[in-house]
This record gives structure tokens, sequence and C-alpha cells, in this order.
DNA sequence: ATCAAAGTATGACAAATATCATATTTTAAA
DNA sequence: TTTAAAATATGATATTTGTCATACTTTGAT
């Protein structure tokens, strides 16, 4: 069993708060998990008994459409906790949690949260300034799926996923998200995606080989956005 | 000075939690606001040093686009706090509030609730849970947004409305928007929802007399949304 | 290595929605 | 009360976006 103390993504997280003895603690009583790419964490309406602490790794935080799309509410990266909200409203999840790389994600129970939650006022700020954080994020996605067109959302999301995820050595945007996921982050069909980021590859504001996306105007793409 | 204790929003409102000392210490240093309808509470952007209690009235809460159209985040009704998402975060304000109706509002310094935030668990929680509520709300409207037709979010938002205010005697829905902040709600351009009520007018679904708009037949209004 | 399945791509068309123009009605200020 | 401004309504049209069909390409399992 590997210490939080030494966990590289302590300091991006919430749990920096934490003191020694607590961080011991919570060594002691949380599971290990790899999750390979594609696979689930957690499904929405799922009871969740615990949060997950992403160790390494992306996924998708999303949710099911009436008409059976899924819905990309945002993405969850290393240090950050899968849950929180579920466990302080005391409620099933409303979000399902899907691998978009190999994870390594640690679970935490409840009651060891909930504990920390409540000695330390530190720690408890700082879980609820990240959803607090997380509301103004998908308040002001909303003003942008009601009022931008997509080729406005799609050239949005491809400079979040590059300033948030980075590129690869030849450049290339880091995630690699499939076309369908991608539509699924700005709203729309997987067929426009495709379409736009065709027109885009045209225009030479993008490049596209394969999955891989390359981001070669970017002032022309914040223009557009 | 009127009393907090005596308050009869505070039943439905986090505030419920905070004991007789503290209400009493609340009443000491709160103001109290008449607003009139179409008038501002706060603007995005300004910097909120407390939290607004919503005594009576109703007040929408909306972002401005890009494009210069008001987005209705929210509605927010009696008992109702604003500005604690401002406060947690310790950042200016993501939203407007304006009222849409005479409203009574008291204003309580950020000091004081981040007072009662510490010494009340139960409070704080409260908070908590209606900051998560929100989120979970943001998240599911996000996906309404992207995912349905303006027709059938129009449905929704008229159901919603009635359930959340009510109606009037004459059995019209008790709140009142412009046909442009309705369009603001479910995002859409005022013309096509004029149209679509238009069209649910003569279809039976719903009637309208002037500003006020009555459900005719709500088994059709669900299926539609 | 082969093959089926999944993912990507593109055209043709239909549906939804926005925009612009303009008429009518309501509201509020002088 | 009158009158200008704002809100509501509707038509005509353009644009955006979704849907269906089909072809091509990549991927992963046997």
């Amino acid at each position: 069993m590997s210490k939080c103390e030494q966990c590289i993504v302590r300091q991006f997280s919430s749990i920096k708060a934490l003191n020694k003895e607590q961080l011991v603690q919570m060594a002691n009583c949380k599971t290990s998990y790899t999750i390979k790419k594609g696979e689930s964490i957690f499904e929405e309406g799922e009871t969740l008994n615990g949060v997950y602490c992403i160790k390494d790794g992306v996924c998708k935080l999303s949710k099911l459409s009436q008409n059976g799309k899924d819905q990309i509410i945002k993405l969850g990266k290393p240090g950050e906790l899968l849950g929180q909200r579920s466990m302080i409203s005391d409620e099933s999840a409303n979000l399902s949690a899907t691998a978009l790389e190999d994870m390594e994600v640690c679970f935490v129970p409840k009651n060891e949260i909930l504990q920390f939650f409540n000695q330390n006022n530190d720690f408890s700020m700082n879980v609820m300034r990240t959803i607090c954080g997380d509301l103004k994020e998908a308040d002001e996605h909303m003003v942008d799926m009601a009022q931008k067109t997509v080729k406005q959302r799609l050239a949005e999301v491809l400079i979040y996923l590059e300033e948030s995820f980075g590129k690869n050595e030849d450049g290339s945007i880091r995630i690699q998200l499939s076309r369908e996921e991608l539509a699924g982050m700005i709203g729309t069909a997987t067929e426009s995606c495709i379409r736009l980021l065709s027109e885009m590859n045209k225009t030479k504001v993008i490049e596209i080989q394969g999955k891989k996306i390359f981001l070669k105007d970017k002032k022309a793409l914040q223009k557009i956005s």
C-alpha cells in the first residue's frame, strides 16, 4: 500500500490541507485501482460510498440525455476528487465517470472523508471551493450552449483541451477524444462535429492526422470562439 | 429593525440551522432593502461584501453572453440566499440578480455569515447542500440545452414555472416573465419563443391572454418536454 | 494475417432556428 | 389623455444543424 503522504498529486488536490496524521489514516483505508481506457469508474445513479482521487490519467464525467446521447459535463484530471457532490448531498451519482486513458485512482470511504471534513476546516473549504468552481464553470457552459454556435463551441473546446492537457512532442493535443466524444463535449451530432473539423482542416486553422489534432492557428480559433 | 427569529422565510432557508443567539446577532447586523420590479440587486462582476436573503418576491439570476443576450441561469425565491458562491470562492459575482417582482431582501455582511459558517456545522452543511443542488441542476440544464429542442425546453420551463411559483386565482402562472425573459431562460431568440407560444396556443396546449399564460393540457406539455 | 466491427468521412436532404422586416398592441412618461 | 417607446406578433427568408445513406479507414479479436 503506497503512502498518500508521498503521492505526487497531493499538492494539486484539496487533500493538500490534510495533516500528516490524517494522510496516514487515509493511506490505511484507501483502495487503489487501475482503470483501463474505456472502463467505467462509476455510473450515473450508482450509490457511491466514498470519493475517488485521480492519481493518474484523465476521465470524462458525462450524463445520458433522453435521446440516448452522452453529454460530457467535464473532464477530470490528476488531483481531482470524484463524487464529492454526491457525498455532501448524500445522493447517488449524478454523472458517470469513464476513463479516457489508462488511469490510477484511489477510493477513500465516505466515513473517512467526512471525518476529515469535520476535523479540518482548510480541507472542507478546499472541497467547497472546488464545488463552487464547478458551479461557476457549469453556469458559464450553460450560456455557451445556449448562445454560441456549434462552430464557436468546437473552437473553444479545442483551445481548452490544448491548454488544460498540453501537447505531445509532435505538437498535437495530448488528450485524444473520439469524434463522438468531442461531439458530446460541445453538444452536437457526431457528423456535425466531423464536418466542422474537416472545414477547419481545409481552412488551415487546425490540422488533422487521423486521431491527432494540431492547432495551427490559435488566433483564428480564438476569433471563432 | 425586524427580528430574523420571527421571519417567515427562515424555515425554508439554510438559516433555519442557526440558533437563537445567532439569529439575534444576524438581526442586529442585517440591512433590509425594498427592491422594485426591474431593479438590480447586484450585477455580474460586482464585489459582494455579504449575502442577500430573499424575504419576499422573485428574482432572476442571469449572465450576459457575448452576443449581448441575457441568459437566465435560475430564479431565486423567498428563503434563498444570493451570493453564497461568491462568498465561499472569495470572488466577485458571476451572475446578475434582478427583481422580477417587488422584493424585500436582507443583506447580511460576509463576516457574520462566515462566522456562523465556522461556528455552526448544520448551517454550513445546509449552505453546501444548496450549492451542490445548484450544481446538479446546472449540469442537468446543460444536457437539456445541448440535447433538447427549443420547443421541448419551452414546455419544460412552463411546467417548472407553474410548479415552482404556483398559479393565480384565475389559473394563470403566477410569475410573469416577458417574452424576452422567457427566451432567455430557454436560450433562444425572442421571436422563436413567441412563435412557439403562439403555436401552443393554437393547439390548445396553453392559452395566452396578454402576459398571462394558462397551462391547459399539462399532459401534452409533459409529453413535448 | 484476416475479417468483422467500430470509427471516420462526406453528400443529400429535411428540420429547426435565427434574422430581418414590419405591423399591431401595450405600457409608461409627459 | 396623448403619444412615443417598448413589447408582442407574424411573415419571409437565410442559416445552422440534424438525420439518413453510404463509403472508406482503422482497430482489435480470432
